[in-house]
DNA sequence: TCTGGGGTCCTAGGACCC
DNA sequence: TCTGGGGTCCTAGGACCC
């Protein structure tokens, strides 16, 4: 018995959900995107397969989709229901008692030990397809790096293995961000390099890397152009280490007033969302037009850190909310979130139009 | 008509301490 | 006139992913 990775991705998830959920809308090109308005500021979340013959994809502006495909169907982004599905799709992984490690809404990597994967692996898409009706692509590794690759090459609705023994001949020749992890940026930086191909990277030396791109980016580039990562897949829940809000206006805020007003909006909001765990810093957002972005931080002083009913990590703790008027607690934390908010947007200089604003609280209790 | 919203992790520079 | 060197923490920004 030999012990794989395999990467489990639902095929066009949120169109398919949709689909599944509206009949009349099968066989169609429609685009999941923003609040379902493309003459909106937002972009293409999902595209049918119908829809990408437009050349409509992931991250096009809706504006850019709609002319493009204009007999495309927009429907807005909801979570919910993209949940329920996702919760009903990781229950039947789970239940083959292999380890699974949740990426997303619809993705995970599955632990498994088997001298047939690809018979394990059309069974679980058999599993996925009889509880929720949708199709979903497998993806075989010796680790997760190389199964996530596979499953590209698997889609739609089928099962594809790649290893250390294929990495090369499937990749060998592919330019470097066929790989997860490298992107754009990283593209080019290699490109001035003279690195253009997956095996060139592979052979790159890494003391020249890593003073390019930093000590661990630099040999890590190397190691994941040579198809090695980990093999270990980690069920154990997923803990946050931060979360946050953040909005895009229609039209670019010119006013600093209506500035302050959002940002204490979007902090209150935070503040009511995070319940459960002490937070370190809250952290403000500002994309201004056209599109450059800064942020400030400011931390939590301690003995404030916890929300209502949490004990404090440092310093006495807040007493319990007993008062007569239930809910003066939450908006004390609320109150805690928005002045530190305040205090971080004070670091800006106002007076650019604002495109973008958003708050992050960054939790105190994180590992490691 | 530019470019969402939710995140994570790494790097680099300054502060601070011994 | 000369002002080390190492370690750690904090902060802001960059890159990437779904």
């Amino acid at each position: 018995m030999t012990s794989w990775v395999l990467h489990l991705d639902m095929d066009q998830f949120l169109a398919a959900v949709e689909q599944q959920r509206k009949p009349e809308l099968r066989g169609k090109p429609i685009v999941v995107g923003g609040d379902g308005d493309p003459n909106k500021r937002g972009v293409v979340s999902t595209a049918s397969y119908e829809a990408r013959e437009f050349g409509v994809h992931s991250g096009l502006p809706l504006r850019t989709a709609a002319k493009r495909c204009p007999d495309c169907v927009f429907l807005p982004v909801d979570a919910d229901a993209y949940n329920e599905v996702s919760a009903v799709v990781m229950d039947v992984l789970r239940e083959t008692g292999c380890p699974v490690e949740v990426l997303g809404w619809d993705e995970a990597f599955i632990g498994v030990t088997s001298d047939d994967p690809e018979g394990f692996a059309r069974g679980l898409a058999a599993d996925v397809k009889e509880a929720t009706g949708l199709d979903c692509s497998v993806g075989i590794g010796d680790n997760k790096l190389q199964a996530k690759i596979a499953t590209g090459y698997g889609k739609p609705a089928g099962v594809y293995r790649l290893t250390t023994q294929t990495w090369f001949q499937v990749l060998g020749d592919q330019p470097p961000d066929a790989i997860w992890g490298i992107g754009a940026k990283t593209l080019a930086k290699l490109a001035t390099l003279g690195i253009t191909t997956v095996r060139q990277l592979a052979a790159a030396d890494m003391d020249r890397l890593a003073k390019e791109f930093g000590p661990t980016t630099g040999p890590w580039l190397v190691l994941l152009g040579n198809g090695r990562g980990e093999k270990d897949v980690d069920s154990t829940p997923y803990v946050p280490r931060s979360h946050g809000r953040e909005v895009t206006f229609q039209r670019n805020l010119a006013d600093w007033a209506q500035v302050g007003t959002e940002i204490a909006r979007l902090a209150r909001q935070v503040a009511g969302e995070v319940t459960d765990r002490p937070v370190a810093r809250v952290v403000v957002k500002v994309r201004y037009a056209p599109f450059d972005t800064i942020t400030h931080g400011a931390p939590l002083a301690p003995g404030t850190q916890s929300p209502p009913g949490i004990p404090q990590l440092y310093g006495e703790p807040l007493p319990l909310d007993d008062s007569p008027a239930p809910g003066d607690a939450d908006a004390a934390w609320a109150t805690v979130i928005e002045q530190a908010a305040e205090v971080a947007l004070a670091k800006f200089t106002p007076g650019r139009p604002v495109r973008l604003l958003g708050v992050r609280a960054e939790f105190a209790d994180n590992p490691e």
